[in-house]
DNA sequence: GTGGTCTAGACCACC
DNA sequence: GTGGTCTAGACCACG
């Protein structure tokens, strides 16, 4: 886990999006055990509030739960196959500026597709090779 | 142009974000006049300082420009076609994020790229004169 | 004469500036008439009050005289051959600005002065060339 | 750090200014923390968003960085030792305006160039170690 | 009438 | 305590 201090992101939300994207690709199996807050914190050089906002965070967002006495641990949501309909609008909203941004600077369709192709397919290396666990 | 006040991104860059979309997708056309920042401020019901915010990071953007003796105008970039690899790692990280999160929630890679794909080409929508139809 | 109406530099200011130059190297010569406000405003395509303007700025720094009649006239101030230290604060603020802009961005001394002389020297080319006449 | 809030200068660009040719001449070393914008702004007696303004306009032009949790640190850029050349049109025709004005005032090239000098060097008087003294 | 600048004061997110 | 954001209102330079 690496944090940009010079980004406008907030800390606690690269701590969160980081375990997010970690979730999904893999990395963080379901029910693994994260770092305690201090840990984290002691491990980055960051204040524990910081951590704890995120923590805080991803547990109303349910990627995560927290076991009074073991700390925090991952909750991989059960995959419900949603419509892309369902995403939530931020996120289209999302996409929408980048793609809006990557087409004013040039970049063709194909190479835009290929990129998100090639991002979500990332997430499923580290799961693919467990398949035949 | 419609603003939430209770994002949480700021409201100049509501309005920036908006004006980019609106250049990619053809609704501003290059060389079109914005409204004043009086007009689009009394518009919107908000301050001019904000809005000129929003004006002032767009023009050191270089999405619009301003005529000394009218408002701002769209200056629409020219497209050199880049490759995908020169966007910049803040839109690849923007990208990863909602990849993953669309991931989590179940949404196949079918389903995200055919997301990506539409969001895209609305942009053409309007500039694309039906070049087969 | 070209305006850049894009620029933070006031129109009349770049009249003026470019005036100033203009007698510096010899394109506008001692007792030339200059075109009258209406013809250079309808010239640019900008207001007459904007030509106005710097003539008005002009004359109060003696660069030109206006003769009722004739419009306004180059007066090429007598050169008194002053030390630089008489030079004005502001431009010596100028240079200083200019100088520790050009040394961060990486150009090295020798080639900053290369500069300052050819843009100096520039403004002998013209009178030099009328030095035989 | 002092203003003239009798000029034309914009106090936010005169802050910017002098932070530029601090950097320069060393008297901002790299890395150093800048006062906060609340300490600069109580100091020089103007309000928070005129410092947070210059020092916004640094932050875009990569003179200055910002720690999320501290203030503001100088980040003197690479010199990659560019030419001439590559300086910025703006540059050029500031010191061809400073030169104009000072050739219609008699100073002759030698005076100017010792000037400009004299100027590009005060930059190395803090920075340079004494090296042959 | 336009944008640019500044102020004073306020609130909030972040750390 | 820090910077970021917004407001309301004012003044000025510019065209």
């Amino acid at each position: 886990m690496c944090l940009d201090f010079e980004s406008d992101v907030p800390i606690y939300m690269q701590i969160r999006n980081q375990i997010v994207i970690g979730i999904a690709n893999g990395e963080l199996a379901d029910g693994e055990k994260l770092p305690t807050i201090r840990a984290l914190a002691n491990d980055l050089g960051i204040n524990m509030m910081t951590v704890s906002k995120a923590y805080q965070l991803l547990k109303s967002e349910g990627y995560i739960h927290g076991d009074r006495r073991n700390g925090a641990m991952v909750r991989k949501p059960k995959t419900e196959l949603l419509k892309v309909s369902e995403l939530s609008d931020f996120a289209q909203e999302h996409i929408r500026l980048v793609a809006a941004q990557a087409k004013l600077r040039g970049v063709p369709m194909e190479e835009f597709l290929m990129l998100c192709r090639e991002i979500y397919e990332a997430s499923d290396e580290i799961s693919d090779n467990e398949k035949g666990d």
